[in-house]
DNA sequence: ACTTGCCGCATTTTT
DNA sequence: TGCGGCAAGT
């Protein structure tokens, strides 16, 4: 069965040229289970690759259908699927490399009957869940006010992650009052998307290892089929993603792991960190390989990335080092405010600019999307190219949302969260009353919403609501029934016209509806795209879309213009010139991480993952005076940064206060009180004490400089 | 049924 | 500071 090789590496030096000890290793120890601690920047992907491509290339009985390779993100695996075909061709089309979530999306569309599903199913988005929660909590009579839907929904969330069913989750231990309302709501909640025939995200992980410990049989046949299995990022799986690993590993445990528990930064999001620091336990004969040799960063960025992360408790120990030499030193920017801030970023990518570089080599990460308005704003007046990764996304877009909502619900005409998003927009009249009386009417006769509408005046509706309401029923049957056979982008042409959506925004004179027709025009040449690829289909357009983020196209660009992202999205990048921007208190580490050690931990992962994102030079940044959400905030330097060594540092800026020698005489400017002069000294330290005489109108005051934002006047 | 205005609130978010 | 959600008004 080895014919299918049409391998472009025919030789094992091929495959491990170039590749250090552990890396050739980790390559080569292909049978039973394998960790691979991998630090920042340490070459994984090419050792996954080439692994992979050893396996297709050792001579006997593996096909390329035995390979399974999973990751978080859609980008981390294009850029497998890529680099393996370049290593052994045409081969990789019939391997699985795909994120979880496509994975199973796979096995369920196959296996869905089985499990009370149609193969036609819906997956809802983010925002689909919160308002299905929010609907499923209006029907139990919950004050939206007293429980929020999106704690709710994050609860729920939670539980389907541990792998909780409603009943199992309610009788899970202590519970807070939420935590039983949760429960409740996910029973509502969880009987609405079957009869929606709709899954979540969650549920995607959460019935493929149902599906398999209810079926054996079908367990067994993926069991056979994947004989050797690899998962990136290891370090993020939650407790349900673990166990469908663990499942389908079991019977041939060729499972490699690769992941590094210092970069372990969604926490917040389930991923159990357990999972990767107790392998060697769960699997007692696994091989273990640390890939320590850093490919990415100067020594010098390596030194302090190295010296932060290990303030962290309880965390194996392993340290980085590079052959490029020790690089330059750090910058740290003390700025005034934000506009300052910006304008050294600038500078300093202008500096890089005229020195031969590009705008693209410079990436500006921030903790918190709030943060990216004060940079853009510079940025515009500058007139500097910037890109912005993340943060609102296409996808996201409220038109773009409308539209695939109709094709949901043309796909899956029991989709009744799509239904209720669209079957009033444009505005037809059909109202908030009206859609009750229909959703009674439904559950009455156990009938979709779609075929409760086609019976609007047994529904007990009348006169022009009735005839509304039918009229809809037609119209989505109509669209429905023409689709057999349509491409994608026909069918979404044909649902943009005749449910008058293109109409309501041509005939619109808001500016923003321009736009939002501009980005329905964005969807077709992906739907064209779609059509040229795969025929038909509708269902697989829809889950490769809904599990497709938009930052994985933007990524894909190459045009010269600087990145702007959160320290999340940057995970898994590099860049030659990094900012890290407002690495201050409360902001990195976050004010909601201060009140854990594994809070405060997790944001010392977050910094790490930050700082290794720089090859060459790394800028951190941190402002005396911060106005967030109109607010004026004097945040204390990060605790992070004095965890750096000062010798691989050159400090730089406004702020240098700490160090200002306060004595009497010394003339400064105080934010409110405007122009004084020292005339005594208190105290020391933080609690340092000035008595100060301003101008006559406020007479003399008394100011602690660690809480006020004074400046020392020159030429004094 | 739809529009307007006010109040309150505001991390990170691979899928 | 700016957006989204809700309640009162047309």
């Amino acid at each position: 069965m080895a014919t299918v090789q049409t391998t472009t590496l025919t030789d094992r030096k091929a495959i491990i040229s170039g590749l250090n000890d552990e890396q050739r290793s980790a390559v080569e120890t292909t049978e039973g289970p394998l960790l691979i601690v991998a630090g920042a920047g340490s070459g994984k992907t090419s050792v996954m690759t080439r692994r992979i491509a050893h396996l297709m290339n050792r001579g006997d009985d593996v096909d390329p259908w035995n390979i399974l390779a999973i990751t978080f993100t859609n980008r981390a695996a294009r850029e497998m699927n890529e680099r393996v075909e370049q290593l052994v061709g045409e081969a990789a089309s019939d391997m699985w490399i795909c994120t979880f979530h496509s994975m199973c999306v796979k096995i369920l569309r196959r296996e869905a009957e089985r499990i009370g599903y149609q193969n036609n199913f819906s997956i809802l988005d983010a925002d689909d869940q919160v308002s299905t929660v929010k609907q499923s909590m209006l029907d139990l009579n919950y004050d939206l006010k007293k429980f929020d839907p999106a704690v709710v929904q994050w609860k729920i969330s939670a539980a389907k992650n541990e792998l909780l069913t409603p009943r199992e989750w309610k009788r899970a231990g202590r519970k807070s009052l939420i935590d039983s309302v949760a429960a409740t709501v996910y029973t509502e909640y969880q009987a609405k998307l079957v009869s929606s025939n709709a899954m979540d995200f969650d549920d995607l992980i959460f019935r493929t290892v149902d599906l398999f410990l209810t079926h054996p049989d079908v367990l067994k046949l993926y069991q056979q089929k994947f004989r050797y299995i690899h998962v990136d990022e290891y370090q993020d799986t939650n407790r349900a993603q673990y166990k469908l690993v663990r499942l389908l590993s079991d019977r041939h445990r060729n499972l490699c792991v690769v992941g590094d528990s210092d970069q372990a930064i969604y926490r917040w999001r389930g991923a159990d960190i357990s999972n990767i620091v107790n392998f060697e336990r769960d699997y007692p004969e696994a091989v273990v390989i640390k890939l320590e040799q850093n490919y990415r960063s100067t020594g010098t960025i390596l030194d302090a990335a190295n010296a932060v992360i290990q303030n962290n408790s309880q965390r194996k120990d392993k340290r980085l080092w590079s052959a490029k030499g020790e690089g330059e030193k750090l910058a740290i920017y003390a700025a005034l405010d934000q506009s300052d801030e910006a304008v050294y970023v600038i500078a300093k990518v202008q500096e890089h600019v005229a020195n031969g570089g590009q705008f693209s080599d410079c990436t500006v990460l921030y903790r918190a999307n709030a943060q990216s308005r004060a940079i853009e704003e510079a940025f515009l007046q500058a007139a500097m190219p910037y890109r912005i990764i993340g943060g609102m996304t296409f996808y996201d877009r409220r038109e773009i949302k409308d539209v695939m909502a109709y094709l949901k619900a043309l796909a899956n005409p029991q989709d009744e969260i799509s239904l209720l998003r669209i079957c009033n927009v444009p505005k037809r009249g059909i109202g908030e009353g009206t859609i009750r009386r229909l959703l009674d009417f439904a559950h009455e006769n156990e009938l979709t919403l779609l075929e409760a509408m086609g019976r609007a005046q047994e529904a007990g509706l009348v006169g022009g609501a009735a005839e509304t309401v039918q009229n809809f029923h037609t119209l989505i049957q109509g669209l429905h029934d023409m689709q057999e056979g349509m491409s994608v982008t026909d069918l979404l042409q044909q649902t943009l016209t005749r449910t008058g959506y293109r109409d309501m925004l041509e005939t619109s004179h808001k500016e923003e509806d321009q736009n939002r027709l501009e980005n329905i025009r964005e969807l077709s040449t992906v739907t064209r795209s779609f059509d040229r690829r795969r025929r038909g289909a509708l269902a697989d357009f829809l889950a490769e879309t809904s599990l497709l983020f938009d930052t994985d196209k933007e990524t894909g660009k190459t045009d010269n213009a600087v990145r702007m992202m959160t320290m999340h999205a940057s995970k898994g990048l590099e860049f030659p010139v990094v900012f890290m921007i407002g690495v201050e208190e409360t902001l990195l580490p976050h004010a909601r991480s201060l009140d854990t050690i594994e809070g405060v931990e997790e944001e010392r992962n977050l910094c790490y993952v930050a700082i290794t994102r720089a090859r060459e030079k790394l800028h951190l940044t941190y402002c005396a005076e911060r106005s967030l959400f109109g607010q004026c905030q004097l945040n204390d330097p990060s605790r992070f940064l004095s965890e750096i060594p000062p010798a691989l540092t050159e400090r730089s800026g406004a702020d240098l206060q700490v160090q200002i020698r306060w004595g009497v005489g010394l003339s400064v400017r105080h934010p409110q009180f405007g122009v004084g002069v020292v005339t005594d000294l208190a105290g020391s330290g933080d609690d340092l004490e000035l008595t100060i005489t301003f101008s006559s109108r406020h007479g003399t005051k008394l100011v602690k400089p660690k809480l006020t934002r004074l400046r020392v006047i020159d030429g004094q």
